[in-house]
RNA sequence: GGGCCGUUAGCUCAGUCGGUAGAGCAACUGGCUUUUAACCAGUGGGUCGUAGGUUCGAGUCCUACACGGCUCACCA
């Protein structure tokens, strides 16, 4: 706005100097409506559609006596035709036709109405109406200026297509995608994503809140970054005169009030990553994590599937969605071990290895090698054994699948297997290739806690950055007791990104990460 | 960080062999009292991402940079 307008802006403020002109308010406070669009769009459905012109009357005379309407919203369209105009209006989720003649507003507000730009807000009162194309519309009596868009309005056809311009000005994207023609079958507009989004979070908490888990706030900024393996973002708290980490993850504070005595809580917030940016990855993610006395990580699969499956009936109203290329079948859960899942996904008959050479030094290298993996030679067996997964395995992964029997050197918060101390009672759930879910029984005993963070320590000090730290507060809790407890972490971002036909976890993000635009 | 692709009017996009910039929407003027990607006639609008270079001449070729997209790596 600071550079110079274009010949399209200064017309719209000249507009706006004349609607001022003419005496109205051009920034007025409020005005009363008797229906939404998306209400009266939903009330007279039923009415719209093309008909004979007997019956067409009939509906009309039966809509007039209803009496007049009051409605608001955004100009997306305007046809102006001599001495009487069509227009649509929006209200981001639906578009009502309104209807304005001359004779019927009288001089000052048709004066008014041609002052009017695409994208201006304006109120309206009038009587409902089918046209003879069959389309409800308002037929106005009167009409009031609500607030100029001083800006021009992208393509009303196309809309924005260009990306960076969706992700940095998401209020223009959600303002064209309402009414954008060019859409795939089924594809959802900008707002309808978020409209989903918000629907997904408000059934998980009603899913919690229901069978008896409490909601908790726990810090977002905290001494140590602890709880995950990732790094953190660093800031400084002026009066107490330390550093603070941005959470990674709420997970041993939510522990922490196990031992308290809570049986059940689950948070829904930000965790903050200071890493790279991927079509999954974003420095601030949302997480749902939830923790439960009594319970092993094998009553959590059963819960996730039921949480899931549940979302999917209430959000997509079907449990075969769409996702890019492929098709998620969510009546068809798979469960297999790590091993199990290299085994089957392997490549290359010739090179595949056992069960048991997977957990065997020189087989998991030879694994890796027959894969051009390279990896650290640092990397203990688990370490490793989870690197192959990776590359065989999990883009292979398209229905869901909880992968259990984890290695203990990758999980150091995880109860170990009790007939197998090389394993954790852990798994995690992969959708599409994508780790939606990371659940285990959780480690309970104080001293074994506390080895588990001396070799996260000793990794660190040998370069692992991601490793974890001490933290003595946890151990100091868990040796109060607590009692066996499951936990599981969701990533609503990407579930979001599945029941939504998304690709990257921007187009589910309303202000994702950007570099700052250089001005 | 590497590779590939992109950046042209407010928006969506063309632009041939290097020869001085095009369309649709939007805007403006006129016409039109049930249109709907309204229509008909006419008009205006450009530092071609930025900075250099090659050339008689660069939107086009070369180099660097900026921003973005995809992808690989990283992120267990």
């Amino acid at each position: 706005m600071q550079e110079q307008d274009n010949d399209q802006i200064q017309q719209r403020k000249r507009h706006l100097a004349e609607i001022a002109e003419m005496g109205h308010a051009v920034y007025p406070h409020r005005f009363d409506r008797t229906h939404t669009l998306t209400e009266i769009v939903e009330k007279y459905r039923d009415q719209a559609g093309r008909r004979d012109e007997a019956e067409l009357e009939r509906i009309n005379i039966e809509l007039k006596s209803a009496g007049e309407v009051a409605v608001a919203g955004r100009i997306m369209t305007m046809r102006l035709m001599g001495k009487a105009a069509f227009a649509h209006l929006s209200d981001g989720l639906n578009l009502l036709q309104v209807y304005v003649r001359k004779n019927d507003v009288g001089d000052d507000a048709w004066n008014l109405y041609q002052k009017l730009d695409l994208g201006d807000w304006i109120g309206v009162r009038g009587y409902i109406f089918v046209t003879k194309t069959g389309e409800l519309s308002i037929h106005v009596s009167s009409l009031r200026f609500l607030a100029k868009a001083l800006l021009p309005m992208p393509d009303k056809y196309h809309g924005v297509q260009d990306k960076e311009l969706r992700y940095r000005q998401r209020y223009v994207d959600l303002i064209a995608s309402s009414s954008v023609h060019e859409r795939e079958p089924g594809e959802l507009t900008t707002r309808e994503v978020f409209e989903k989004r918000a629907k997904i979070i408000r059934e998980t908490r009603r899913f919690f809140d229901e069978r008896g888990y409490v909601e908790v706030e726990t810090p977002m900024l905290s001494p140590l970054a602890t709880g995950a393996a990732a790094r953190p973002f660093v800031t400084h708290h002026n009066a107490l005169g330390i550093d603070l980490y941005a959470r990674i993850a709420p997970e041993l504070y939510l522990k922490r009030l196990i031992v308290g005595g809570f049986e059940k809580v689950y948070e829904i917030n930000r965790n903050f990553r200071n890493e790279g940016l991927s079509y999954k990855h974003n420095p601030e993610f949302t997480m749902l994590e939830w923790y439960q006395a009594y319970s092993d990580f094998r009553d959590l699969m059963d819960l996730t599937e039921e949480l899931i499956t549940m979302l999917l009936d209430k959000v997509c109203g079907m449990r075969r969605i769409p996702f890019q290329d492929l098709t998620i079948d969510f009546n068809d859960w798979q469960r297999l071990t790590m091993r199990e899942a290299v085994i089957k996904y392997w490549p290359d008959e010739s090179t595949r290895p056992t069960i048991d050479g997977l957990m065997d030094r020189e087989q998991l290298e030879k694994a890796a090698a027959a894969l051009d993996i390279n990896f650290d030679p640092k990397l203990n067996n688990g370490q490793l054994l989870g690197e192959i997964f990776e590359h065989v395995a999990e883009p292979n992964l398209i229905n869901p699948t909880f992968i259990t029997e984890f290695p203990t050197e990758l999980s150091p918060l995880s109860k170990q297997s009790a007939d197998d101390p090389r394993f954790v009672e852990r798994f995690e759930l992969i959708v599409a290739g994508m780790e939606i879910a990371n659940a285990f029984s959780e480690l309970n005993d104080p001293a074994e806690q506390r080895r588990r963070f001396e070799e996260q320590v000793n990794q660190r000090e040998s370069g692992d950055e991601e490793a974890m730290v001490m933290d003595e507060d946890y151990i100091r809790a868990l040796s109060y007791g607590m009692p066996p407890t499951g936990g599981e972490g969701i990533g609503i971002d990407r579930l979001v990104m599945l029941m939504t036909n998304r690709r990257s976890i921007r187009d589910v993000l309303l202000f994702p990460h950007m570099r700052p635009e250089s001005h």
